[in-house]
DNA sequence: GATGGTTTTCATTTTTTATTGAAAATCATG
DNA sequence: CATGATTTTCAATAAAAAATGAAAACCATC
């Protein structure tokens, strides 16, 4: 019989309520912007940890992987909603939430919807043209359809600076 | 040897190149929103056909199944973005494409943002409780904390009435 | 520059989500 | 009001997305 317990069955701090909240809460908001519940695990403990954590310390108390923590922690860092804070003595990284909400907003806006706005307004540019070989009984209704789709997401390009102005302020 | 072809073989007409802009342009904008992809499908196909289209001929063009075609349809009328066109002499139902493209953008908002935006200052409130529970030397950074994201959320839904206005202007 | 703690990567597995299509329900028409 | 065309539903299946964890890479320290 080992005289001597495992490190790995160390006994684990379960998440307090508060943690459970915030986790669920960000959850739900990263999955509206399309990403995965560990991401939104990981930083919704993060933003109620009242010190910076470090990798293995988030795997343990969520639960999850090595792999999704890691990945999970490039995607917080790459859309600068968590930073490292250096801790003297130790080697490992250690991770704090930034508390600048609006870089999800943000990085949602630049990354997902600016794009998208952008390659739509091209496919229309080639729609008009195929439009225009129709059969001329056709090319009014199209080309009026093309129009207003353009129109509209012209109008909603005009409207994310502002909205990322008002984000950020 | 059949003198007669079955009607399951006829020749279905492929997607022209135009159907094809406009159907990969919506399965995108619509995964944005999170609809799948075969509600892009049928809308975009919708978009840029002249005439209303019964539901036979959307499973045959897209070559979707019968249950999704149902589905995807019943998707898009709730939101708005398709309606049924009455047509004399034939006994099924005729879909054809709303153009008021806002209606997306509204859908998304009321039915995805918004209530997501409730339940999280609900959320707040709760944590704001049991913030008050922690041992003194944490109140006041969880507090300030949950005062920040509140005080984003508020401003957030602030904006929607103002977005909802401009788009549907 | 070797050691060993820490992090990243990525092929595999698991979980989640979307699609299918047969059966049930609906519904206009004779 | 019975028939058969049309549409909806939903359990089963397929496809897509996320999580896992072992191996590789990295990197501070001795």
């Amino acid at each position: 019989m080992p005289a001597v317990v495992n490190d790995s069955t160390l006994e684990v701090s379960a998440l307090s309520e508060l943690e459970v909240e915030s986790i669920e809460m960000f959850i739900g908001f990263f999955k509206l912007i399309g990403l995965q519940k560990s991401v939104g695990e990981i930083y919704g403990l993060l933003f109620v940890s009242p010190r910076a954590l470090p990798m293995e310390e988030i795997i343990d108390r969520l639960g999850i992987s090595l792999g999704a923590a890691s990945q999970g922690l490039k995607v917080l860092r790459s859309v600068g909603a968590v930073k490292t804070v250096y801790t003297p003595g130790d080697r490992r990284d250690h991770y704090a939430a930034d508390l600048e909400l609006s870089k999800f907003a943000t990085a949602f806006i630049k990354e997902e919807l600016q794009p998208r706005l952008d390659r739509a307004l091209e496919r229309i540019e080639t729609m008009e043209t195929l439009a225009s070989e129709l059969e001329p009984s056709q090319q009014a209704g199209a080309a009026e359809r093309l129009e207003r789709l353009k129109h509209w997401l012209e109008r909603g390009e005009k409207m994310l600076p502002w909205i990322l102005k008002f984000l950020v302020k």
